[in-house]
DNA sequence: ATGGTAGCCCTGCTA
């Protein structure tokens, strides 16, 4: 089974190269962040017709999450549900799905702008959620994965260079130990059980200033598995040709070949 | 050099 995450900025700029990939990346369920679009606009019956089920949790012009499988798709829920206060309401930012018996959740986390800004905050405050959410509705023994763009690069090796990222976002003590705080409830950094300390290895990169010729990136689109599943991983691929050629996304597919 | 680009919508906001 091949599982994958692509934050794709705007399915509607990037169906072409979705297409393209679901063509060529032989993948059984792709999380999708960033489609910005409304659940009215989603291409469902164009990607049934390429053999996928989906479910989108839409919003619009900003955030919206899906989920495609093509090895069964049911119970599909949205959000973090009625019993916890989402700091981000309103936002479409995690959808849920099981997909040939795995509990794929496709996850867009807030950005957070800046240190120190409400937007932080409440970043820090959406992995408490996160996390709250995962214990009330899962136990570490369930076959579990959490994929998406999580807007953390979880240790040095997955910046280009630390010094460039002094005081800013997504490499803080308190970013990697909401990340730390999800692996300790009984997930793992699925990439890093394949690349346990390789560097340089990175998922998105900046549009502005050439950082992808200058391979100025960093390693946040990340798939956090349970143990069942971890212990299943074979193989984790970065799609780099998918961030070359026409109207690329800024983010790469990150790939997972699970026995 | 507080730059740069891409995508959305109301010509600014978000990343």
């Amino acid at each position: 089974m091949r599982i994958a995450t692509w934050n794709v900025n705007s399915l509607k700029a990037r169906m072409d190269r979705v297409e393209e990939f679901l063509g060529y990346a032989e993948v059984d369920v792709l999380c999708l962040q960033e489609t910005k679009m409304t659940n009215a606009a989603f291409p469902a019956l164009a990607f049934h017709e390429l053999g996928y089920d989906s479910v989108h949790h839409g919003q619009g012009q900003w955030n919206g999450v899906a989920i495609l499988s093509r090895v069964g798709l049911t119970d599909p829920a949205e959000g973090f549900g009625s019993k916890f206060t989402d700091p981000y309401e309103g936002d479409a930012r995690l959808v849920a799905a099981t997909c040939g018996g795995i509990r794929i959740v496709s996850v867009y986390v807030p950005n957070g702008r800046e240190v120190g800004t409400d937007h932080f905050v409440r970043k820090l405050e959406w992995f408490s959620v996160l996390r709250a959410w995962l214990a009330a509705n899962h136990s570490p023994e369930d076959a579990i994965a959490i994929l998406g763009d999580y807007n953390v690069a979880p240790t040095d090796n997955d910046v280009w260079k630390v010094e460039a990222f002094e005081g800013a976002t997504h490499v803080t003590e308190a970013e990697r130990d909401a990340i730390t705080a999800l692996c300790d409830w009984g997930l793992s950094d699925a990439f890093r059980v394949v690349y346990p300390i390789q560097d340089q290895l990175f998922s998105y990169w900046d549009y502005r200033a050439g950082d992808f010729q200058s391979h100025r990136g960093v390693r946040i689109d990340l798939a956090l598995t349970s143990k069942s599943v971890t212990d299943r991983l074979t193989w984790a691929v970065i799609d780099r040709n998918a961030r070359k050629g026409t109207k690329p996304s800024d983010h790469t597919p990150v790939i997972f070949d699970l026995d």
